[in-house]
DNA sequence: GAATTTAAGTCAATTGGGTTGACTTAAGCC
DNA sequence: GGCTTAAGTCAACCCAATTGACTTAAATTC
C-alpha cells in the first residue's frame, strides 16, 4: 500500500490531529465491541459511565454533561432500565427530580468496560514520570474552551 | 448543580478517561459547526482531511484508513464531488484504480477546518517543552494496538 | 484466450444515535 | 391559583454507518 505521505517540516501538528483521531478510535473500540455483544451502543456506555461515578445524579445534570436532548437520553435510558442496569429513585426533597443509580449488575458491567479503557491509559503512562503525566493532562485540558473547562473541572472533580 | 463527585484516591485514570471524552468533543466541535453551515458532516471532513494530506490516494487505501464500508464512503464521496470539492483521476498504470484529489476549492475548505483543530493543539503545546510534547505523542501512540500502531505510523509518516 | 480476481461503484433495507416540535404530568414556588 | 421547572412521551426526521447482492471493467493467472 502506498499510504504514506512525504513528511514535510512544519506539519507535526497535522500528524497529531490524525493521531488523535486514531487514538480515540482505539480508545472506544474494545468498549464498543463489548457493548455490541449485548445489543447496546456507545450512548449506553456514556450513561453507564457517568451514572457510575456520580451515583444519584439527577437527570438534568446528566443531560448537561452528555449535551444531548432528553428525547435522545430517554430512549437509551429505557434500554438500560429494561435490562435492569439502572434504576431511578424519586428525590425526597424535590419530588420532581429522579436520581439515577446503577444496579449491582449494571455496576459490574460498567466496571468491565472501564477496565478496558483504563488499560490503554496504564499502558501509555507506563514509563512516564508523574510530571509528564500531569503535563499530558494539562495539554488535554487546554483543548477545552474556557467556559467548558470550568464545567469539566467541576464535573470530573479536579481543580475546583 | 451538584455535579461534582467525591474525588477518591486511585481514580486519576477514571478522570483521564472522562477528560479524553470531553477533549475529543471539543476537538471536533468547531469543525462540526463549520461543516453544518454547508450541509456536510463529520464523515465528509475525514475524507477531505485524508485526501488533502495524501493527494492521489486510491479509494481502497482511503477505505483502509477510515475503516468504513465502501457503500458508506460512496455516499459521502458523491456529496463532495457534487460540491466540486474532490475529483478522481484514473490511474494510468492500473486503470481500475481511481486516484482522489481535492480541487482548489476543496483544499481551501479543508485548510480552514484544519486551522480550527490546529489552534487547539497549539494552545495545548504552548508552555510545554519539546520533550513533553514528544512524550504526549508517545502516550497517545501507546493507546493503539500493536498491529494498528504500525499501520498508523505508516499512514501518518512517523516512526517507520 | 478464457477464467478468475481485484477495484470500484450501485441499489436496497436496516440500524444507532442524534435532532426538533408539540405535548403531558407532577411538583415546587410566588 | 398560576407560573415555572423536571421529567417523560409521541412523531417525524436526519446522518452515518451497516450487510447483502449485484454490476462493470481491468488486471492477472492458467
Amino acid at each position: 500500500m502506498a499510504l504514506s505521505r512525504q513528511s514535510t517540516r512544519g506539519d507535526e501538528i497535522r500528524q497529531d490531529i490524525e493521531l488523535m483521531f486514531f487514538a480515540y478510535r482505539a480508545f472506544t473500540r474494545d468498549v464498543d465491541s463489548e457493548l455490541e455483544k449485548i445489543g447496546l451502543g456507545r450512548a449506553h456506555h456514556r450513561v453507564l459511565h457517568f451514572v457510575h461515578s456520580r451515583p444519584y445524579i439527577i437527570v438534568g445534570d446528566l443531560l448537561a454533561i452528555l449535551d444531548v436532548s432528553k428525547q435522545s437520553l430517554n430512549r437509551v435510558m429505557r434500554d438500560l432500565q429494561e435490562r435492569e442496569f439502572i434504576t431511578t429513585v424519586v428525590d425526597q426533597e424535590d419530588k420532581r427530580r429522579r436520581r439515577l443509580k446503577l444496579t449491582p449488575k449494571g455496576a459490574r458491567f460498567a466496571d468491565t468496560l472501564t477496565k478496558l479503557q483504563r488499560e490503554r491509559f496504564v499502558r501509555g503512562y507506563r514509563s512516564m514520570t508523574p510530571d509528564v503525566v500531569n503535563a499530558w493532562r494539562r495539554v488535554l485540558e487546554s483543548m477545552l474552551d474556557e467556559e467548558e473547562r470550568l464545567f469539566v473541572y467541576k464535573v470530573i472533580g479536579r481543580g475546583s
